[in-house]
Formats: structure tokens, sequence, C-alpha cells
RNA sequence: GGACGGGUGGGUGAGUGGCUAAAACCAGCAGACUGUAAAUCUGCCGCUCCUUGCGGGCUACGAAGGUUCGAAUCCUUCCCCGUCCA
């Protein structure tokens, strides 16, 4: 087995620090990884991901089945040498597309029809087909399919897609080992996904029902769609509660920079989101200083670099009145430099972060972060 | 010199008697983005007043007059622009 995950450090948090090695390399954890849905950080060259630092990425079950194809993929040698990237790839199961395509879908018990949004031809992902496609891409860890639904949610329905990404869980797996011991090693960690809305106990119930199926890892979903910052933490404390300490634990699809170490230090190991890469291309930079917007006429004649603080090597070259000049202009190049340096910053931030819990001084780290962004800057 | 066509808010450009401070798009300004249907979306965008209300006042569709209860829209004259004919 190539894969392994070791604790090196606690903190009076909840925060632990450790390294996720998988067949692509090791993962310092904890770790950010930046979205490349479509088998591409969008703005953003390997090599400059690279450069980076980007020791994992994120890659999507739905949209690369959709397009290219998953066999089309596996047909070229799979995803790493697909998309020319040597490091870790985690892929997402398609689940969060339940919620996000939520009006070009029907979900059943068998698993999810939808509608494609390419070209309006139908297609059904269930819980074998989405692990199917995942191990055809060749990622080094699948999520099972699960169900994402809407926040705030009716207890009922919170109910249903609990017992339902339960059962779908339950059938990933066994296909998963099916897989496994037909065809020997398969070069890839499957996480489970605690679901369960906003209701404490039926978080918990969930993540004890996924932990029978004993998965290498546990990953949180469904939090981070619209809920209070204070509520999402609640949730996400109640379930890493409950799992294991030697296994890694991924909130998923987050998050906001002030809000990174607060879920590190309830014990989460791993997070992805898109707010870095989109928020860039929408002309939004993340700053030591907070958020600059930098289309904002205040910054027309502003010579200073995006980020004074910053090290990345577009802060290092280009100014404010540069980056909005591209960006009024419509150029490409605007997007590009924003996502590097955006993407910079959340990687440092994560470095930041994993010195903080060595050096025991994490809470102090977060609540500076809350400061810096409470109110945007000048 | 003559015949047509046309002059609308920063731009392009709808609008041929009231529902028009005037469509739409662009530009400008402000904001939002959390496992990416997102290089997207939302709001504002003549001036002004306040008790911020589907509020009041003022100005505005080349210019000046006129018709009408009411004019960007109809009439007259003038000034520009385009095309064609001499």
């Amino acid at each position: 087995m190539n894969f392994s995950f070791e604790v090196t450090a606690t903190n009076p948090t909840s925060a632990r620090r450790g390294v996720l090695s998988t067949p692509h390399g090791a993962v310092q954890t904890p770790f950010f990884m930046p979205v490349g849905t479509q088998a591409t950080v969008k703005g953003l060259r390997n090599e400059a991901l690279e450069e980076l630092g980007a020791e994992i990425i994120l890659a999507n079950t739905y949209h690369l089945y959709l397009r290219p194809g998953h066999e089309a993929v596996r047909k070229l040698g799979g995803l790493h040498k697909f998309m020319s990237w040597p490091r870790a790839i985690l892929t997402d199961s398609g689940g969060f597309q339940v919620f996000s395509l939520s009006e070009l879908r029907k979900v059943t018990d068998e698993g999810v029809r939808f509608r494609s949004h390419l070209d309006g031809s139908e297609h059904m992902l269930t819980p074998e087909k989405a692990a199917e496609i995942q191990l055809a891409l060749g990622s080094d860890i699948a999520m099972v399919f699960d169900e994402c639904i809407e926040t705030p949610a009716p207890r009922e329905k919170a109910e249903a897609a609990v017992k339902r990404t339960t059962e779908w869980a339950g059938r990933a797996r066994k296909y998963f080992r099916e897989q496994a011991s037909r065809n020997g090693e398969l070069g890839q960690w499957q996480f489970g996904i605690v679901q369960g809305a906003t209701f404490a106990d039926l978080r918990r119930e969930s993540a004890r029902q996924l932990l029978e199926m004993d998965f290498p890892g546990y990953a949180v979903g469904g939090l981070a769609v619209g809920e209070p910052h204070s509520l999402t933490c609640e949730m996400t404390a109640e379930v890493t509660a409950l799992l294991p300490r030697d296994r890694p634990r991924y909130l998923m699809g987050v998050g906001k920079p002030e809000q990174i170490a607060d879920y590190v230090a309830l014990g989460i190991d791993m997070m992805d989101c898109v707010l870095p890469t989109r928020a860039a291309r929408h002309a939004c930079l993340y700053t030591s200083e907070g958020r600059v917007l930098i289309k904002s006429a205040r910054y027309a004649a502003d010579p200073r670099p995006p980020d004074p603080n910053c090290s990345c090597s577009v802060c290092r070259r280009y100014t404010r009145a540069y980056l909005r000049h591209l960006f009024a202009a419509g150029e490409l190049t605007a997007a590009i430099l924003a996502t590097h340096h955006n993407v910079h910053f959340y990687l440092d931030l994560m470095r930041q972060i994993r010195e903080a819990i060595e050096f025991g001084n994490l809470a102090n780290f977060s609540s500076e972060m809350h400061a810096r962004y409470a109110v945007s800057p000048a």
C-alpha cells in the first residue's frame, strides 16, 4: 500500500499536523486543495501550481465523465498523465452536482438521473458508477457518491438524505472492495461523506454509520452552503469528535480565508474551495490586509503591489494599477495573475497554519484572521 | 443649387401624441461569490430636495417658435450630418 496518514503534532485545540502519503507524493496536512473541476485549475498552468507548492488538487467526476469521458481518460493513461499533473489528485464524486444542478436531476434510491448541462443528454450516476468513473480516472482519493442538500432543510429531508447517503456509501464501498479483490491493488483511497444538514444528531448518526464501513478517511459534506459560519463549525465539531484520530478528515467545499483556521482547530485536515480561483476571476484578491476588489476605481493610480506583504511572483512584479487596468480591459492575463496570487495566498495561509499548530498558537492565528477580514480594506 | 434620409441620455441605438427621466446593449460606479453550468451574477447609472416614498422639484430627445388638456413623437423656420442628382 502506497497510502498512509500520520499525525505528527497536535495542539491545545483539536488541530493536527500530519502527512498524507499517496502514490503521487506526500501531502502535508492540514492542506487546501485548489479546485480543478475539469482537469485544470482555471487560470493556472500546472507549472505554476507546482511552483506555488500545491501538493494535491481536486477534480470532478461528473464533469470529467461528461467530457472528455472517463474511458477516454483511462485510455490516455489516467487523469495524472492526461492532464500532466504528477502530484496527488482527489476526485469529488458528483455528489455536489446533486445540489448545484438540482434543476437538472432527479434523485432516486438507485442513484441520480442527470440531464447533461452540456447537451441535455440523460445520464445515470449511481454510487457504483461514480466509483467506477473515479477508478478509471485513477485519482488518488475518490469520494463516495452522496446526496448533498441545501441549507436550511427540513428535518425529514435531511433524514432522507442521510439514509440515502449511508446506503450509497455502503454500495460504493462494496463495489470498491469487489474491484480490489478482483483486480488487486487499486492505487486509490475511498473516503466516506457525512451528511445531516444542520441537525447535530443526524450528523452524529451519519458519522457512526460510515465508521462501520471502515473508510480510510472521512469527509464532512453539505456544509458552507448558506448557513452561518458558527453553525458550520458546530456541525463540524459534532462530527470530528466521533472520527478516529488516525484517519484524515476532509471538510468539503470550504472556506473563506478567515474561516480556514477555525476548521483546522476543530480537527480538519483537508479542505477545498473554488473561492480563491473564482473570486480571482471576479477581481477579488485575498491579501494580508483583507479583501482587495481590484476593479475598484480607487486603485486606478495605486503603484503598490496587490499585497505589500506577499512574496508571490505577481506581487513582486506588478502593481494594483496594472491589475485593475487588465480587469477593466477584460484581458485574460487579469484572471491568470489574480488566480496565481489568490492560490498563493491560500497555500501560504496553510503553511502558516501548519506552523502555528507546531508552535501551539493556532488560536491566536485564527482570531487575527477574523480581525483582519472583519472589515474590507479601504 | 436640387432630391431623399437622418440628428435621442458618456457611446451604439429603440421609441412616431399620454403608460417616457425615455427600451436594450456598451462604457462607468458599487457589491456578491464557500466539494465550479460562474472570465459569472446583482444593484446604481440627468440634476436636486427631503419626513427615502412605486415621494417632490427642475432640466432633457439639434435650435427657436407653434398646435394640443398633454409633444422626443404633429406643424413652421433655421442649423448640422449622410447618400444621390446637377
